[in-house]
DNA sequence: GGCTGGTATCAGCCCCTGGTGATGTGACAG
DNA sequence: CTGTCACATCACCAGGGGCTGATACCAGCC
């Protein structure tokens, strides 16, 4: 397979929370007090989707005393743009191929 | 939010067996058939998929005779890699903003 | 018309995953 | 040292979504 999409870095990134999660880390570097009063979800919960983008190497953690700043890695996103463009580049190139009825 | 991504989309392209279908449909404009062979699954399971691929406006059908053809639309996938790329470059932009410790 | 092959739809099962409460741990303040 | 706050982990439950078998539908062929 030429062109193939990392699925399960999209998966982690295809959920509503996390995404949310992700677009707040975009804009700021925030730890989970920060990140709990934007959602609006339970600490609890948003500690599991951290640990998901944590594993996944979306974010990166850093301590701060007490607390701990989540920070976005911008080149895990680059490379779902990369994967995607290089599937839509592909598509762009194929648009006419069609292979004949069996 | 300035940033944000349609996750309804990204969802539907967050199974492996959608992506390999949507991977498939970059290269060639293929029948049912063919996916079936392609891909190995059942075709009660790919027309499901299918469906939601259709529903999403990710794939176009394209009758032809007893066959239907599916067609990816790239439009959709440069959709997507626009949300993400905008996504990447706020996070670029403000790599160094830090919400203070509360 | 009857039959066959290509697709779509329906109903059901099952597993996966997201949400939550309780609890553990580690760091600062007093 | 003790209490409190920030955060992580664990155990559990419920809902959703993917897979499957049965079935319906439609187009061409005999």
């Amino acid at each position: 397979m030429l062109t193939s999409v990392d699925t399960d870095l999209i998966r982690v990134l295809a959920d509503p929370l996390r995404l949310q999660i992700v677009t707040l880390l975009a804009q700021e570097t925030l730890c989970t007090t920060h990140l709990v009063e934007e959602t609006g979800a339970k600490q609890t919960n948003l500690s599991n989707h951290l640990k998901v983008l944590r594993e996944a190497g979306v974010v990166e953690t850093e301590p701060c005393g007490r607390f701990t700043y989540y920070r976005l890695r911008p080149e895990v996103i680059e490379t779902v743009v990369g994967q995607f463009a290089a599937l839509a580049e592909t598509a762009r190139a194929n648009a006419d191929s069609k292979r004949s009825c069996p």
